[in-house]
DNA sequence: CGAGTTTGACCCGCGC
DNA sequence: GCGCGGGTCAAACTCG
């Protein structure tokens, strides 16, 4: 969407909600920007670059709630792709009431929020590097990769998480195949692969060095196959949820009783979802529901 | 023994 | 051209 004529950005938002600039990492795509909610403590990842076939997804989205997705639209848009700051108004609408269940329940709220990040870098694909060959001289690309071949991007988006740990289960198996030290943080980025060899799906992994408590996890790619899941059960963490949104599978992931990962519980992420699970609200579930339900079934 | 992790080396793009 | 930083590879290692 374009600019909100008539009215000033910067001061709707400001009044109009409690939103507020967190900052942008130094590791994060310029095209990034992080807003925290100080109510509810919900930090969410905004990225401009979207393109038309994410917008089309995320204006699904924007049907959803749309008094939520005001305070988002208030302010974070000056420019264009306001679509994105609804999607992410719909992604926190589904978590907002659970965000603030979360608060009142744990006491530190932790609700990440994800917007599809597409081909961001700066908004120039064209920047992408793609080693793929990399690693030693034996030549032989492991794949088909012609050198100097560019890289295609995937589709990417990411979320920050409050979290003690750094790899949240999203209900898929990933394989490490990498860690670098990050340029002004203390904290190293982990590369994940997804261990499906058919799957191309990446996940980076990283503490924001602002916040140490914050967790940066960004996909890459779309799995094309299904989580590995958890036999039954009533919940699904955010991660997984979003992870699903944008993957061709369903993400559904159960934790029977008793069996909730140690990561999950320890990012706090239980009680949220363990809201989410139960109560089913129509509107506080139905981001989620749009991880699995498709557009044209769902009731509006 | 297979799967996953660690870690140093290497490749590549970008900025200066 | 060179250095830097991000991303990846793959051998060695660890773990169950």
């Amino acid at each position: 969407m374009e600019d909100k004529e008539g009215v000033d950005p910067a001061s709707e938002f400001t009044s109009d909600s409690s939103w507020a600039l967190a900052g942008r990492p130094d590791s994060v795509s310029d095209s990034v920007n992080y807003f925290f909610d100080k109510e509810s403590n919900i930090l969410s990842e905004f990225d401009w670059n979207l393109q038309p076939d994410h917008a089309e997804q995320i204006d699904r989205f924007d049907e959803l709630d749309r008094a939520d997705t005001r305070p988002y639209l208030a302010g974070s848009f000056s420019g264009s792709h306001s679509c994105v700051a609804a999607a992410a108004a719909a992604a926190c609408g589904s978590v907002s009431g659970s965000g603030t269940a979360s608060s009142s329940a744990g006491g530190s709220a932790d609700v990440s929020t994800l917007i599809p990040s597409v081909s961001s870098s700066s908004g120039d694909d064209s920047s992408e590097k793609y080693t793929g060959s990399g690693g030693k001289p034996p030549q032989i690309p492991s794949k088909a990769r012609k050198k100097g071949q560019k890289r295609i991007r995937q589709p990417r988006f990411a979320f920050m998480t409050k979290s003690e740990v750094e790899h949240l289960e999203d209900g898929y198996r990933w394989r490490k195949y990498g860690q670098k030290a990050v340029k002004n943080s203390p904290f190293p980025r982990s590369y994940y692969r997804c261990t499906n060899s058919k799957c191309t799906v990446k996940k980076r992994v990283e503490r924001s060095s602002e916040d140490p408590t914050i967790v940066i996890t960004t996909y890459e790619g779309q799995h094309c196959h299904h989580s590995v899941g958890f036999p039954r059960g009533g919940l699904i963490s955010r991660e997984a949820a979003f992870a699903g949104r944008f993957t061709p599978s369903v993400s559904q992931f159960y934790y029977p009783h008793g069996e909730i990962p140690e990561s999950i519980i320890r990012s706090q992420q239980v009680p949220i979802e363990i809201v989410e699970s139960r109560t089913l609200p129509q509107t506080t579930n139905e981001g989620l529901l749009g991880d699995i339900v498709p557009p044209g079934i769902r009731n509006r």
